[in-house]
RNA sequence: GCCCUGAUAGUUUAGUGGUAAAACAAACCCUUGGUAAGGGUUAGACUGUGAGUUCGAUUCUCACUCAGGGCUCCA
């Protein structure tokens, strides 16, 4: 079915349930019913009523009554005054039909049964017919609105489909797709957990967890110095002053530890770099020689996020950012813009992340309204966004621009990547800033012996590792290609006899740099690959009386291939390859 | 933070107003095997924490903690 038609019937389904609704709940007050990418919601006032899951069979079967004596959406075109009275009891269409009425657009109700609401159409043909494959699936509190202001009403998620089998399919996509959680995952292949007594949103990676951290990590810091990056090193803590200078307390107050009272001073976890870094810049005169200044640092950070925002590795309350600020005079602004994405370019190629398909660019612009969030300075929003935006132009690459998602003190470009629920989150950033260049007072001395104040980019090149190793285990369902596997090989022999070959094998390999292991249970050699496999280590080397005998090894790909026998030495030319090459 | 749901062994789940059952994982024993599960035995849970109701609570109630789905937020 066209897409087109799939929006109609979504959206007929959300009438569909709200005639139920207000069946089975007659003092509920319905609110907005809209189709979205995967289904439709209904907002609802249900009063002191709590509606749960367990009442969606109740409610899904009321539907299926119902939706039999629907022939069609009649339109009917309604007075101000008429819609007013029919929904003299429901404030939130109350505001709806004000609305409609200021912005003098018609107001139109559709029947269908003895069900009317208030809509402005798009409706499925024959509902009776058409109508028939949906199911609820959550409940969700939604602010009205979208405003944290505003009463929170019950949102109940569903979706619909033209057929039973495209139902099923969707539904079994959704199950799916939970296999794939960076969660699940990261407990049954044992990388990462959390602890209730350590506290929420704080990760503990075990030692296979920190393998993938670790193997990053080296991998972007060589890629930076060979970019002529400079490694710095700056304390995870500070004074509240420096973020007063900075000018962050204000903004994000919320979102920061409270500051720690030691003797006199003030001192507070840092929730992010910037002003460490511009510290360092600032402990000497700087000569227009050395800029531009690139300083980075695998450098922790403490945020004090709400505790609805978390979610496993992806939003959390500490982590570990590839961040880095470049202090450059302003007119080779752009060209550092142009190597950063020529870098986030590079590093997604290494994770095997393909642009358009794995990750998008996001144009994060500010908005010229909001005194309150964004620095004040009309003409610098408008140069420094034309400059992202001739940048990703001329890289011609695809991207969107999205209002209102700046940070304060400038515009950004976001790589954003998609979680298995769909949902997006920024995974790497550059940011143009106009602003902390004048708070820090960061000059440097120019060709013309003149003061010259500069301005910064900040970027995190690989994002968090916390983020960033979410997505690849998502993105790989756990199966990591080999250079970022935690163990990329497990010898297997077949009988004890072997663990002594095992043994010399394994110290062979490490010797040359190759995560190994020897699985020295007394199981069968089946059980022992199936175990192997599960854990989705890249290669298992199966060694029994023939590999002895021979001086060689027999390989099989987790994947279930059969590489034949040979020897450890050529084994190992072989990954080191295909570890060069990031696959 | 707000709305909804949930928490039983390492994991996945069962179950009951009278202190809990299973599978997988683990340990040990037998087996020494040839490309996705060999067999046996044992151990492992004060049923997330604290309080209340009750003769008695894992079960009912409340609070807290943590987790999940949303909203808001996301430097």
């Amino acid at each position: 079915m066209e897409s087109h038609n799939l929006d109609k019937l979504r959206h007929s389904c959300a009438h569909l349930f709200a005639a139920a609704i207000k069946t089975l709940y007659p003092e509920a007050k319905l609110a907005i019913g809209p189709s979205i990418s995967d289904g439709f919601y209904y907002d609802v006032d249900y009063g002191d009523i709590s509606l749960s899951e367990a009442d969606f069979p109740r409610i899904e079967q009321k539907m299926h009554e119902i939706v039999k004596k629907w022939t069609g959406f009649d339109k009917r075109e309604v007075s101000y005054e008429d819609a007013k009275a029919f929904y003299q009891n429901n404030p939130y269409k109350l505001e709806l039909i004000e609305e409609f009425n200021k912005n003098g657009e018609k107001i139109t109700f559709f029947k269908s049964g003895d069900f009317e609401d208030l809509c402005q159409g798009n409706h499925a043909e024959n509902p009776k017919e058409n109508l028939k494959h949906f199911k609820l699936l959550s409940v969700a509190g939604a602010y009205w609105r979208g405003s944290e202001k505003n009463k929170m009403l019950t949102r109940v998620y569903g979706t619909v489909f033209p057929s039973k089998l495209e139902l099923e399919d969707h539904l079994k996509r959704l199950e799916e797709a939970k296999k794939r959680d960076h969660r699940k995952l990261g407990r049954d292949l044992d990388l990462f957990a959390f602890s209730d007594l350590v506290g929420k949103g704080l990760p503990l990676w075990t030692s296979k967890g920190t393998t993938i951290k670790r193997v990053l990590e080296r991998f972007i810091v060589d890629e930076e110095l060979s970019r002529e990056y400079e490694h710095v090193s700056t304390p995870p803590i500070a004074k509240v002053d420096l973020y007063r200078t900075s000018g962050h307390y204000p903004y994000y107050k919320e979102t920061m530890y409270p500051p720690m009272k030691v003797d006199d001073e003030e001192l507070i976890l840092r929730p992010m770099t910037c002003p460490h870094h511009f510290a360092l810049f600032k402990t000497r005169p700087r000569s227009y020689h050395e800029m531009p200044v690139r300083f980075a640092e695998i450098s922790p950070q403490f945020r004090y996020e709400k505790s609805g925002e978390l979610t496993g590795l992806i939003r959390v309350r500490t982590f570990l950012l590839t961040d880095a600020h470049i202090i450059t005079p302003k007119e080779q602004a752009k060209k550092e813009i142009l190597g950063v994405l020529d870098l986030i370019d590079y590093v997604n190629k290494a994770l095997g992340l393909k642009a358009g398909v794995d990750y998008r660019y996001r144009l994060s612009l500010g908005d010229r309204k909001e005194d309150k969030k964004y620095y004040k300075d009309d003409a610098m929003w408008d140069y420094s966004e034309n400059i992202l935006r001739e940048v990703l132009k001329n890289q011609k690459v695809p991207y969107f621009e999205a209002e209102n998602e700046a940070a304060f003190y400038g515009p950004k470009i976001d790589v954003q990547m998609k979680n298995v629920n769909g949902k997006e989150d920024t995974a790497f950033t550059i940011q143009y800033d106009f602003v902390m260049p004048k708070r820090f007072e960061l000059r440097f001395i120019n060709k013309e012996g003149q003061e010259e104040e500069p301005v910064v980019i900040h970027r995190a090149s690989l994002g968090a590792f916390e983020r960033t190793i979410a997505f690849l285990i998502e993105h790989y369902g756990g199966s990591l290609p080999l250079w970022l596997s935690p163990v990329q090989v497990s010898i297997l022999p077949i009988s004890d006899k072997f663990q002594d070959y095992a043994g010399n094998i394994k110290s062979e390999m490490l010797k040359k740099g190759i995560r190994c292991e020897v699985n020295s249970q007394s199981k069968t050699l089946g059980a022992k690959i199936r175990e192997t496999t599960l854990q989705k280590i890249p290669y298992m080397v199966i060694i029994g009386e023939k590999e002895q005998k021979d001086n060689v090894i027999s390989v099989r790909t987790r994947e279930g291939k059969d590489l034949g026998q040979i020897t450890v030495a050529e084994f190992i030319n072989k990954l080191k390859s295909q570890i060069e090459n990031f696959s």
